[in-house]
RNA sequence: GCGCCCGUAGCUCAGCGGAUAGAGCAGGUGCCUUCUAAGCACUUGGCCGCAGGUUCGAGUCCUGCCGGGCGCGCCA
């Protein structure tokens, strides 16, 4: 039984006792189901009586007991008890809590999979790296958690489209430009141009990609170096993303905006909505009435546009392609961005709570022998998400960016998770997984398999720590949804460390495959389920995270 | 000054208003003659920053303060 049936039981009996005069009040919608912490608590606990105590007029324990009595008589409820100030603590038959295994089993790929999210069309946007340098460590984290949230919106069943949006357009690429340029001619780096040894080597790509390149005019030399430079070093950021296990539905050019005429187009949507003025030369809207601190620059006294004229369009593009939500990943260094976007939302006539969401993450910081890694874009002295690879593998770095909250800066220590021992949490949950494919290995060599799930005795998994696994087991689908609805894939990191956890806590005190001469028994076949349902969950699991799965360590 | 994030064990951090606040690391003591010891068991360690408030119930929600990070451009 999964939680989730347990909750209908729970209302069901809240009905029969509505029925039976016992208690007089409303099927709540809402009811919560949890899992104790207390063993001595039973399987489950629910705080529906504290919820109901007050509309039916009752102290909780009268109400708990009324409801204790609908639901003993339940089938798949062993026991209930009321404890406390009137929580019910219940107790599933053997069978029933068994059964999880089988139903994971059985399920595959598809065990943690809900519809809780069904219907929504999201259009989920982060990284957005400009293509003037490698990805860095900051976009790197944006690529762990944006992918994992991509993941678990879908396994939702939210309708998820990832999109990486890229300034080709505007000074940083001039600047980008200009450094290649230098770089190929032998000259000093600008004062405002980037640094680095990759400016080298796209330059000498380039170079060997237009061999005349040298001999042009300034200008039209440096339009090559831009053309080419943006192109192969978006190559290049492409190619480390997909070597991390992040590919995007959609590549957002802004240039693109430019020449098509959405930006002027924009602009005067919302000129006709009546929030755009002119001052001293510039083109403004007037994000202050929706709450910003001040007004913002659409067209600038030169008449280019701001990078803030793209956003509109770009915007206004993502609604007429049919996206009802736009969630936007960001550092913590954009934060003074979510108030004009929000405005700028309400400016186009959207509801900024229904349509828009920006997800703000904290900064990492990269620490080695204790000491923090001060970096400078500027001094080329930057960690990059490949030299993060090369440093703790792609397993290690994304699970270590993906298990902490986004609200929480990261100290990210290279040491440490270099040292690949048991320091690093991703170890452990993939060792469970190794150690459990070793397992089911091992039985499939003793002409032990799972069989028919008709014939599996569920019933005959008593021991405390089958049950604990069990429970553990079956909140896999409620974690995925929960941590879906929060935006925040680093519960589903926690939570396998806990399963991996019971797991080998399972494993020390249950021995599964018969030793020596023992005959195989019904209670080995069901513990064979019991191990293979929690394969499947690490796998789907560090699946949502693109972690892989090892067979073997 | 204003806005956002953080403050929980020695360290790094979990904790969707519920019962006795958890994990890993670090420290201590044990457990490998057969399923992976990258494991397990036991143990040491807490004014949940401070002060009020809401609630049957607050680490969690609200207000104020203290401390740390980030941001506040006709840059992108």
């Amino acid at each position: 039984m999964t939680p989730e049936q347990l909750r209908d039981l729970v209302r069901t009996a809240v009905g029969a006792a509505v029925e039976r005069g016992t208690l007089a009040v409303a099927v709540p919608d809402e009811l919560v189901i949890e899992r104790p912490k207390n063993p001595d608590h039973g399987d489950y606990a629910t705080n529906v009586a504290l919820r109901l105590a007050k509309p039916a007029g009752r102290p909780p324990r009268e109400v708990a007991e009324a409801l204790a009595v609908e639901l003993r008589a339940l089938s798949g409820i062993a026991g209930v008890d009321v404890a406390g100030p009137g929580f019910l603590n219940i107790t599933l038959a053997k069978d029933a809590l068994g059964q999880i295994a089988v139903r994971a089993v059985t399920g595959g790929e598809a065990y943690g999979r809900t519809d809780t999210l069904a219907g929504q069309r999201l259009n989920l946007e982060f990284v957005s790296a400009n293509p003037t340098g490698p990805v860095h460590i900051g976009g790197t984290r944006w690529a762990a958690v944006g992918d994992a949230l991509g993941r678990l919106l879908t396994a939702s069943g939210a309708e998820v489209s990832r999109e990486y949006y890229f300034n080709d357009a505007g000074s940083q690429i001039d600047r980008f430009a200009r450094s290649l340029q230098a770089a190929a001619l032998g000259q000093p780096v600008p004062d405002d141009g980037y640094a680095g040894d990759y400016i080298g080597e796209i330059a000498a790509q380039v170079v060997a990609a237009e061999p005349g390149v040298l001999d042009l005019p300034a200008e039209e030399q440096q339009e090559r170096f831009r053309v080419r430079g943006v192109e192969l070093m978006f190559a290049e950021i492409k190619r480390s993303l997909a070597g991390f296990g992040v590919v995007f539905d959609t590549y957002f050019s802004e240039k693109t905006l430019h020449d098509s005429g959405a930006l002027e187009k924009a602009v005067a949507r919302l000129r006709e909505q009546g929030h755009v003025y002119e001052s001293d030369g510039a083109v403004w809207l007037r994000t202050t009435d929706f709450g910003d601190d001040k007004d913002r620059v659409l067209v600038k006294g030169d008449g280019e546009p701001t990078y803030f004229a793209a956003d509109c369009a770009y915007y206004l593009d993502k609604r007429e392609r049919g996206f009802d939500r736009v969630v936007i990943m960001l550092g913590a260094d954009h934060t003074g961005y979510v108030g004009r976007y929000k405005a700028l939302v309400a400016a186009m006539g959207d509801d900024p709570r229904v349509n828009l969401e920006i997800l703000i993450g904290q900064l990492v910081n990269l620490v080695r022998n204790g000491e923090p890694v001060r970096m400078s874009k500027r001094a080329g002295t930057v960690v990059n998400l490949e030299d993060l690879v090369d440093a703790i593998g792609a397993d290690a770095a994304r699970y270590a960016l993906a298990r902490a909250s986004v609200d929480q800066q990261i100290d990210l220590d290279l040491d440490a998770w270099t040292r690949q021992t048991n320091d690093n949490p991703v170890f452990y949950v993939q060792y469970a997984h190794a150690r459990i494919s070793s397992l089911l290995r091992n039985a499939a060599d003793l002409g032990l398999h799972l069989g028919e799930p008709a014939d599996v005795d569920t019933a005959s998994l008593e021991h405390p720590r089958e049950g604990d696994l069990l429970r553990a087991i079956a909140e896999f689908p409620r974690v995925v949804a929960s941590a879906a609805e929060l935006r925040a894939p680093h519960r589903v990191a926690r939570y396998l460390e806990e399963l991996a956890g019971t797991y080998h806590r399972f494993y020390d005190s249950c021995r599964v495959l018969p030793r020596g001469d023992e005959e195989a028994t019904p209670l080995t076949t069901a513990r064979l389920w019991l191990c293979a349902a929690t394969a499947v969950v690490l796998r789907n699991g560090l699946a949502v995270l693109g972690v892989s799965a090892p067979e073997r360590m």
